[in-house]
DNA sequence: GTCTATAGCAGGATAGAC
DNA sequence: GTCTATCCTGCTATAGAC
């Protein structure tokens, strides 16, 4: 389906790499995420199991490789929906849709956004190509922030790399959200308040809410919880 | 460690659920949330490891089992951490930062939370123990902006249930963020953004952002963004 | 009713064959 | 350089001891 194979079904590594990355996309669609085991993929690629850890390694290095390839195909058409927009909430808005029209489209495809970032990975020094992945995401999202502050003539009230993680914040937010609201409504509202809140601060610098109540101090209130003690090493 | 256990060891079903729930506390802290096996929970507790699956059955259970302790023991504490502040802003402020502050300071612990609800189950009929754990989180925060809206005598400009789902988006939004981002700088500059954006839409009405630029249109946001036109992004 | 011992099975990883 | 055969670990289930 994907490519035939020579008589003796020898493919080179890349080639292999991409085969497989089909035939997971595809047993993701149809199995979810669970489903995705290294044993599946080579059984809907027809090669041997051993195969896939031959190309991948871990089966984590699949989900991340599988990953990457969603985020480098997807974005695109985010920012695009974006530039469609002259004003901050407007575009904004149309591109956290766009994104969350995406999730819901294929929902088990991006619950190997969260599954990696979250759960899947943590031994050694793996970590790494999560954080590999999230900083392509940060600086995608900051240069399309960027691209479209210039091409409309406007400047953002905070600096582009604050504004880019706050709008990843909503999305990782959103998108967790959309799980188990099948529907979206609930989704949809949230989205509507968060863009609308993200739009306003995004374009009004902090003057400390004047419209309404007091507000004590710009500083917030620090309570005293447990300061994380904890030595991550990993500052890449 | 917990209790001492009679002559023979024999607890309760309770009780050993609880006994359990604290090893595998432990584990998580210790070994991460992969380590997280039932042997591995068993043998914390010293106990058998059929004992496991006699008081919790499948894996996950414990797991969801583990998760609903800790959203139990933790909410408290947010939420009277904004019960200190009469001013939207600042009680937001307060409840997010305590929670990402416990998130800081036990990052494995919250790492259950997205795993469980992003990949761990699937299967068969599993997902109704997510759908509930997520919707005790959706009420309980609701009860909490209801009961700091009534004592302080402010009303929300949105209704609770959607600024409940808001909050929640915005808190596993910046719980996510805060994987990764050791220093927790990231974090911090994007929950200040959006604990501000958040504050205003709850307390301002929608009018279309009078303040700056230029409102194409009064009537705002309602744009036209990628409607779920489903098709297959199968490949880049 | 509580717990132990044991067996089966699925999935990841690797040493070694082509 | 590619792939196969095998091993190991961990989850689940159950039969039976206390």
């Amino acid at each position: 389906m994907t490519e035939d194979e020579g008589p003796r079904g020898y493919r080179s590594r890349a080639d292999r790499r991409e085969e497989l990355l089909d035939a997971a996309a595809l047993v993701v669609r149809d199995d979810g995420l669970p489903g995705l085991t290294t044993r599946a993929v080579a059984a809907r690629a027809g090669v041997a199991h051993g195969v896939v850890h031959y190309v991948f390694g871990a089966r984590r290095h699949l989900v991340v490789a599988l990953l990457e390839r969603q985020a480098r195909a997807s974005l695109p058409r985010v920012l695009a929906a974006a530039d469609a927009h002259d004003d901050v909430r407007g575009a904004l808005d149309a591109a956290v849709g766009a994104w969350i029209d995406l999730v819901r489209s294929e929902p088990e495809r991006f619950r190997l956004l969260e599954a990696v970032s979250s759960s899947g990975l943590d031994p050694d020094g793996d970590g790494a190509l999560v954080d590999a992945e999230r900083r392509l995401w940060r600086d995608a999202v900051a240069a399309g922030l960027d691209r479209w502050s210039a091409a409309h003539g406007v400047v953002l009230a905070v600096p582009t790399p604050d504004a880019a993680d706050a709008v990843i914040a909503v999305v990782d937010g959103l998108t967790r959200s959309s799980v188990g609201d099948p529907d979206g409504a609930a989704t949809d509202r949230s989205r509507a308040l968060l863009v609308r809140g993200l739009a306003h601060v995004l374009s009004e610098p902090d003057r400390g809410e004047p419209d309404r109540g007091e507000p004590d101090r710009g500083e917030p209130a620090r309570d005293e919880p447990a300061r994380a003690e904890r030595d991550r090493a990993e500052r890449d």
